[in-house]
DNA sequence: CGTTAGTTTGAGAGGACTCAAAGTCTGTGG
DNA sequence: CCACAGACTTTGAGTCCTCTCAAACTAACG
């Protein structure tokens, strides 16, 4: 898959853009490979670029309390970067890491900004980008401030299958911010049900 | 106060503009009055503009279960408005209120959209007004992720004590996702230490 | 086939919730 | 100016969900 038609699938995905805008945006993509356990942003380092995921799946986190803390799973259509380092231009508290061969076109900040001023159609782009984020970002935190541990379960199962399907438990307890113990208690009862 | 005066405060607030930009901006504000229990913006409305708190409170909240949620509370210096509504074009699920007799300086989308288009400066003001509330939601979805209802509070008092100290309780306790009951003890508990 | 990581099952503890009752505060009307 | 209604806030008792700690089980890999 070239880059034109990442390009074009991402517009598809988050902003329809005109032909020359898909030009400019396929210029600025950097294909990249990574295979499972690979970091592709590490903590401490500055994230200059978002990652589209074209295949593969990625997981972000974090240590709090020395605990590996998931914050955010990453597949097929998405994409993924530490936004407040990106925003801030501060060091990323989170890590990026590959949980299968993964294959991710990077769209680095400063070239995206530069491309941005004089085709204002990646401007909205960035924008979308940006508020999909945010509103996914509090579909997820309601989820976690009504639900109870089997709700949640459902609910992943249900929308993100296949996070459930392809990711370690230990890393979709932790996401859905329960206890593998809770994790393995509560898909036992689903399957009962 | 007049809106040159709040859109220089929103310059220093938030993101440096030149002298034609907060010009431009000034422009854009309209200035409003609400006194307290009045509706800013109601929930099944549209949300078409982002207000600047320049004198007073405000709640933001939502219906669950039948159940009253407040989800933020904004004072002098914040900017608020429904995110998901302002970006969709869909119904606002939220209602904002004003706890206080509150000043407020509505920003419209559309007349703000049509700025940028002459005043980029502008475009970056809004841009930082998202990511404001992006970083900000972040850090509060964290806080209720790994502290307990006393670290909550305690936090809270430490971060905003004007929220704790102006807003009814029963608003804070929702706000910290808590009983009313739990923050009273929790309180009880906080005068003991 | 043994080692090791990951998952399941069990027992017990604790935090926050619900329901209920008592106590406080505030504003209005006699 | 006092008394009382209504709305919060506090205190108490009991319950439930999820956590922790521990042990048993399973599966994958060399």
């Amino acid at each position: 898959m070239d880059t034109r038609d990442v390009a074009r699938e991402i517009a598809r995905r988050y902003c329809r853009l005109e032909p020359a805008s898909i030009e400019r945006l396929a210029e600025l993509l950097i294909p990249m490979k990574f295979m499972r356990g690979d970091i592709i942003l590490q903590e401490g380092e500055e994230c200059k670029c978002m990652y589209y995921v074209e295949r593969g799946m990625v997981r972000q986190y974090y240590f709090k309390n020395g605990k590996d803390v998931t914050e955010h799973f990453s597949f097929e259509g998405r994409i993924v970067w530490c936004i407040e380092s990106l925003l801030t231009h501060k060091p990323s508290q989170i890590t990026i890491e590959a949980l299968e061969t993964s294959y991710l076109y990077a769209l680095p900040r400063k070239e995206l900004f530069a491309a941005i001023d004089t085709c204002p159609e990646l401007g909205i782009l960035y924008r979308k980008i940006t508020e999909h984020a945010l509103i996914s970002s509090q579909h997820h935190a309601d989820s976690q401030r009504f639900e109870n541990a089997q709700e949640r379960y459902e609910r992943l199962l249900s929308e993100k299958p296949e996070i459930i399907l392809r990711a370690p438990m230990i890393h979709v307890a932790s996401f859905l911010q329960m206890t593998p113990e809770t994790l393995s208690r509560v898909r036992a009862n689903h399957e009962k049900k």
